[in-house]
DNA sequence: ATAAATATCTATCATCTGATATATTTTCAA
DNA sequence: TTGAAAATATATCAGATGATAGATATTTAT
């Protein structure tokens, strides 16, 4: 199917069985770099997970970096399918000027439930968190569309919230690191998926973390 | 100086140059442990930044993992002198049977305010940050000792004091979810320092924290 | 059925990586 | 000063890595 090296459209009539192949290429490559990093993962490696021979990841994605590109872009594909909803409400509330501390609470619930979510959920999400902090912590070609995509956009909604749950005792600077805390919170727990099976015999966790969550954004909107 | 490879002793009478190469070679390779991770860290590029010829690693620390070992150890040894003290008192009060919650918090104000000046101040923390936070999202040869000397105790004292801020109405379960997320809310400022750059304009970052932190923790000691 | 497009395979290359053998220089005790 | 230990340097090795050339097989359109 591809002619041009790091396609991503289909041919003009429907093949089937390079796209089936793709994918496996994709999944596998999620799971490598998320658990080692860029420079870790090895391609071999990625073509034996994919039960693929090696020169199918050039052939698929051109190579290295356009496979890691490309998982990239599958996670911010996944991230406006969990999270894009409930940022498509937040923002159309955030462009109207009227909010009280009490709704803007309400808005962060749901916004910060939604990251949870998307974050912790089990299974393909924690290759996918740690793809993204990795690229955070040490950014590489994929960093500024991880950024401008996910981070920035989930920074600055909860950033505005805080603010207005805080009504005026609260300047920007503050809410943002207050942002950026709460979410980190969060990565934090897959990053350390590890340590936390050591020390929590988990069966709801993500049940729980929300509830924390809401206790958290309950004290912010009570008077200091 | 080394005869047996991996040592960390001196020789019985006392060289010199020795001891300044060796510690050239561990701060080079802290920073580039720290930035890419021990795959992605060649050993060319940390005898490079040392200023130091290849083999030199190997004559100092027995190889690439040896190394790396001697990193965790480094880190080791400077979050005791940074969080032991701290880490002494808590661990003295909690051996006492009764604690009013107003003392509990006090406690963990100290504790994390130690931990965030540990974790965030400026130079060599965050790259000892980073190298630990990969260590534990994808445990290598040093996870051991950094789980055993560094995350365990740190989740252990700050559970233990957030289950006595909180008295009876929180399980173990609970504050220990809760003790990993208020440290991962710290070492996700130092993972995302770039994103954190962008989105913060940064004067006074560690003392902003700690207030926050006090914040949470003040929240906490509050009724529900 | 046939040719072209699409997909998969084997074999191999140039480069990089960690490590070591070995030579040379420096340091210090006698 | 002299000899041994300690430290630094050069050159090189075996294996791994990313990538590609080129052969083969499969699918689709005509």
């Amino acid at each position: 199917m591809p002619r041009d090296m790091p396609s991503t459209a289909r041919a003009p009539s429907g093949y089937r069985k390079g796209e089936e192949t793709r994918a496996r290429i994709l999944d596998a490559a999620l799971v490598e770099f998320g658990l080692g990093g860029y420079a870790a993962a090895t391609t071999r490696q990625i073509a034996d997970r994919a039960e693929v021979n090696l020169p199918a990841l050039t052939y698929y994605f051109g190579g290295k970096e356009g496979l890691y590109l490309a998982c990239a872009q599958t996670i911010v594909a996944g991230y406006r399918d969990g999270v894009g909803h409930v940022a498509l409400d937040v923002t159309r509330a955030l462009g109207q000027a009227d909010m009280t501390p009490a709704e803007a609470a309400a808005l962060l619930r749901r916004l910060m439930a939604a990251l949870a979510h998307f974050l912790l959920s089990a299974g393909e999400a924690s290759h996918r968190t740690l793809f993204v902090q990795r690229e955070i912590a040490s950014p590489g070609p994929a960093f500024e569309i991880l950024y401008a995509e996910l981070w920035r956009p989930g920074i600055a909604m909860a950033a505005e919230l805080i603010a207005r749950v805080r009504g005026g005792g609260c300047d920007e600077d503050e809410a943002r690191l207050r942002a950026v805390m709460m979410i980190s919170s969060l990565t934090g727990l897959v990053e350390g998926r590890d340590i936390v099976a050591r020390a929590i015999g988990d069966p709801d966790q993500l049940d729980a973390v929300v509830a924390i969550l809401n206790d958290q954004i309950d004290a912010m909107v009570r008077p200091a």
